[in-house]
DNA sequence: CGGGAACTGAC
DNA sequence: AGTCAGTTCCC
């Protein structure tokens, strides 16, 4: 430790001063720890830390105030001239008494001497109180205010950062400029006093470890930091110029210690502490020091009376300023958004959305989406989803968005996305705007019908609709018939052409055509209404409307189109069998079909518009779906599909329109169709979370879906249901197809249970344990490598973990040392003595291995001479699924090979039969007989030749 | 001044 | 071996 000494121009003596500049342990401890048991006693040196305009003595000030100090109260009293500051440069020093400057010796460690020993020590009556610590109480009258509180966030620096200087601790009001600085304000006080700044913690009323230092002349002053105000000065101290010393965390312990005793000792007002005080201090430090928060401070403003002999008394209850945070700090510091992945997402939540963000601690951060009125009301908030492992390095976090509370919003809605550090309760800023999107439903419900409307009103484009329109005149006209005569006879042929019974629920479709045949009537009336006009479209009967199911809704393309048709489809049917016309009107019904899709905006078909008008338009549906019928047109309906790629089944099921799905699949929908993003009407029925839908179609008779077919986000709907946690979905997909847990998606390779796992949803990953092929999906890798399990320690909770433990046939003990990309080379290693580094497909060997491949080649080329295989396969097959026999051969095979005390037989078989990469899974042979068993003829028969090569296939006889 | 980023141990 | 808080360096 090195005393400092200089001259101080402003008090024209030496100053010295106790920092170590070569000490990394911040500023004033020393750097050896023993320092820190020498009592301050040892040095008996006069400090004074104070300003230039300290006056100890100065007289009391008349009672009256001046006038200046009236003017502060006023209010404004940072820039006052008149406070107290520390100033930048000279306006603090250290005042050595007497001009001496050498007393100190090398032992003592005064490092932040700020006391005026002399007066420090003189009463005895100061013995015991304390202001803060102590448990003397004080009446005072005299009041501490902060006039002025320090900014929130503030980067704390090391020693070692503190060459140059790095801005100061401003005010909270602070600005370019002017700036401002903390500061206090001493009330209801007369005289002189000072004012005391210091470093505290947040939580405790003790000092903090950091220091709290003020640049002078090159050297930095610990504090705590004394001005003195008096009534001349105003009573307000402004304290500029500050910086917080992050203390190394090597070094906390002392300089806690130092500073506490340091405090204890002034407060006691003697020179020495008892050794028992001593020792209290240790542990209460010890204890202070394990778990202080180095990120936050505060400021600790005390105010004090010199007495006329020296000695110190606090005059007023100390006040804390707010906490001052570390900038710097993940904990504390700044949370900020830089970047969303994408503004928007959908209502229903669950889009991948990635953020880039300043620092954060991933056990301690939170994305809020949040709504807000005009009044500033939060309306609505929710949370993303994610894992800590999907903050990456603290910079980036992947998450789920959540769904909007109303998932059938017409229009977007914008929200706003902020991150939270619970905390803290710190939010980042700004907030960034996230826009979300109504559900596909909804878009495309609302473009067909817009764009639809939108056509037909614009007159100009109905000349070309004209000429298509104008083969029904051509069609014979005579048999028109009246109203009631047709809706008798469209019902009669509902029932009995289009087995509607098998198409629809017959309970609700029936009920509706009883209950609504006026409504009914309604629909062919103005039907025929507009048929009968006399085939040509006026420009005033498009402005006409048609009533359906007593919704008004405009004309539209549509109508017209499906008015049209329907026409034909009376004119023929009452023609009863003229099969001339029959096939004229198919070709033409055909040909308006494909003329509305070519001018209908989005070329949504005729049954697109049809299925997803709103579900009072059953009947207009049905029958619709019955002319296509009729006139033999499901090539159409099977065709059709709109310039999304959506098929009339995607727009059944994203409009949940359950009750057309089998009508549709009848009509000749194909169920695995994917549209132009890859999904098939189950994806999306999913994704829409249209649970009829979905259940109508996995027991649809007669379809058979592909439940391995992957979206354009690499999905299954399987996949899809995991993701959302529906748990009935996924159960209801899984008993449909139990190999469609198998699948990988192709975003990063996890299956069913990998995705479950991530979910961490314990009743999904029960549900596809419980499947078939556990063997199988156990062992599986992802994209990273990761088996199921493997993945759950990477990424899921305890329960998930052990639960999966337990289902692993080894209890998952091996995989604990297990290494994916390794291991085969490990193994080899192990076993193999001299050759076969160059090509591991070549398991190392004594056995022939080779040969054994090369007659298993042969053998499988060769379909026919298959006899020597199944002779094998039976072999083992009676040798596996005896009990005694299997057990035998288990024993045999947990026995340690020859060579090697260690290795056990089955490994080493393993190993000859490329079944490495499993051998984690098992915890013995019984694991890997297990395991053969379920496999597939190829690998069955391999490791049955092997094992015969090995003489071990007959080794029950 | 204010900030980014590299380095360094400990887990 | 990777991660991260803590530290140092430097533009």
């Amino acid at each position: 430790m090195h005393q400092q000494q200089f001259f101080d121009l402003d008090q024209g003596r030496n100053i010295s001063y106790m920092n170590d500049c070569s000490s990394t342990s911040g500023y004033s401890s020393a750097n050896s720890p023993t320092s820190m048991t020498q009592s301050p006693s040892h040095s008996p040196e006069t400090f004074v830390l104070q300003n230039e305009f300290a006056n100890l003595n100065l007289p009391a000030m008349s009672n009256s105030p001046s006038p200046q100090l009236q003017q502060l109260r006023g209010s404004p009293y940072q820039q006052s001239h008149t406070a107290n500051q520390l100033l930048p440069s000279g306006s603090i020093c250290m005042e050595i008494d007497g001009g001496s400057n050498n007393i100190l010796n090398g032992n003592t460690n005064f490092g932040n001497m700020y006391m005026p020993v002399d007066h420090f020590y003189a009463t005895p009556q100061n013995v015991g109180f304390s202001p803060i610590d102590g448990s003397i109480k004080h009446e005072y009258t005299a009041v501490l205010h902060i006039a002025e509180q320090p900014v929130e966030k503030f980067r704390f620096r090391y020693k070692s950062e503190m060459h140059g200087t790095h801005g100061s601790l401003n005010g909270i009001n602070s600005k370019r400029t002017p700036k401002t600085f903390p500061e206090v304000m001493l009330r209801n006080y007369k005289g002189p006093a000072v004012i005391r700044c210091s470093l505290f913690q947040t939580n405790l009323d003790s000092p903090h470890s950091h220091q709290l230092v003020v640049r002078k002349d090159e050297r930095d002053v610990c504090d705590p930091h004394d001005l003195h105000v008096s009534q001349e000065r105003g009573y307000v101290a402004q304290f500029i110029n500050m910086g917080i010393i992050h203390t190394a965390k090597k070094f906390i312990f002392d300089e806690l210690l130092k500073k506490k005793k340091d405090r204890l000792v002034f407060q006691m007002g003697r020179r020495e502490l008892s050794t028992k005080q001593v020792q209290e201090l240790h542990q209460e430090t010890e204890r202070e020091a394990k778990d202080m928060n180095l990120n936050q401070v505060r400021l600790c403003f005390e105010a004090f009376k010199i007495e006329d002999n020296h000695s110190w008394t606090p005059i007023a209850a100390p006040v804390f300023s707010n906490p001052i945070n570390n900038r710097k700090s993940a904990q504390t510091g700044e949370l900020r958004i830089t970047r969303l992945s994408k503004p928007t997402g959908s209502v229903m939540g669950n889009d991948e959305l990635i953020l880039l963000v300043e620092k954060v601690s991933k056990k301690n951060i939170k994305v809020r989406f949040f709504e807000e009125n005009d009044d500033g009301e939060t309306v609505w908030e929710s949370y993303a989803k994610f894992r800590e492992s999907d903050v990456h390095h603290q910079y980036a976090i992947v998450c789920q968005t959540p769904a909007y509370v109303n998932k059938d919003v017409e229009r977007e809605v914008d929200v706003s996305i902020e991150l939270i550090r619970p905390s803290d309760d710190e939010r980042s800023f700004p907030p960034l705007p996230f826009r979300y999107k109504p559900r596909d439903a909804i878009v495309s419900r609302k473009r067909r019908r817009t764009c639809s409307t939108l056509t037909s009103s614009s007159g100009s484009s109905s000349g070309s609709l004209h000429n298509s329109l104008e083969l029904p005149k051509t069609v014979p006209q005579q048999n028109v018939v009246n109203v009631s005569q047709h809706d008798q006879t469209i019902s009669q042929e509902f029932g009995r052409e289009f087995h509607l019974d098998q198409l629809i629920n017959p309970e609700s479709f029936r009920k509706i055509l009883e209950q609504d045949s006026a409504e009914l009537e309604k629909l062919c009336v103005t039907d025929i209404g507009v048929l009968e006009t006399d085939g040509q479209l006026q420009a005033d009967s498009a402005d006409s409307h048609i009533h359906l199911q007593g919704s008004r809704y405009n004309r539209n393309l549509t109508s017209i189109y499906l008015g049209e048709i329907f026409k034909i489809f009376e004119i023929v049917r009452r023609a009863g069998d003229n099969q001339e016309l029959f096939e004229a009107s198919c070709k033409k019904v055909e040909s308006l079909f494909n003329d509305h899709t070519q001018r209908n905006v989005n070329n949504d078909t005729l049954l697109h518009e049809v299925i997803s008008q709103r579900k009072d338009a059953l009947k207009l549906a049905i029958k619709t779906f019955h002319v296509i019928d009729y006139f033999k047109l499901q090539e159409l309906a099977h065709m059709a599909q709109n310039a999304d790629g959506d098929s009339c089944l995607h727009v059944a099921c994203q409009q949940d329109r359950e009750h057309y799905i089998r009508p549709l699949l009848k009509l000749g929908c194909s169920p695995n169709q994917q549209n132009g993003t890859g999904n098939t009407p189950l994806h999306l029925a999913v994704k829409e979370d249209r649970n009829n839908c979905i259940k109508l179609f996995l027991n649809a008779p007669g379809v058979k879906l592909d439940l391995s077919l992957m979206n354009d986000d690499g999905l299954t709907p399987l996949h899809m249901a995991i993701r959302q946690n529906k748990y009935d979905v996924a159960k209801n997909l899984i008993n449909y197809d139990r190999s469609s847990i198998n699948v990988a998606n192709t975003k990063d390779g996890n299956n069913a249970l990998h995705m479950a796992v991530l979910e961490q949803n314990v009743e999904l990953i029960v549900l596809i344990l419980d499947a078939e092929n556990r063997m199988d999906i156990l062992k599986s890798t992802n994209s990273a490598g990761l088996t199921p399990l493997q993945l759950a320690r990477a990424k899921a909770d305890a329960r998930c973990v052990r639960l999966l433990e337990e289902v692993y046939p080894d209890k998952g003990e091996s995989t604990m040392t297990w290494i994916p990309v390794n291991i085969k080379e490990e193994m080899d290693s192990s076993s193999a003595e001299d050759d076969e580094e160059s090509n591991s497909e070549i398991p190392p060997q004594a056995i022939k291995t080779e040969e054994i491949e090369m007659v298993f080649k042969t053998e499988h080329d060769d379909d026919d001479n298959n006899q020597d295989k199944s002779d094998v396969k039976n072999q083992l097959k009676q040798l596996l699924s005896s009990k005694p026999k299997f057990e035998k051969l288990a024993a045999q095979l947990n026995e340690p090979t020859s060579h090697d005390a260690n290795l056990p037989k089955w490994k080493e078989l393993a190993d000859k039969c490329k079944l490495q990469k499993y051998v984690w899974l098992w915890s013995s042979s019984e694991g890997m007989l297990n395991y053969v068993q379920q496999q597939s003829n190829d690998e069955y028969k391999y490791f049955a030749l092997v094992l015969q090569e090995l003489g071990m296939l007959n080794a029950s006889d």
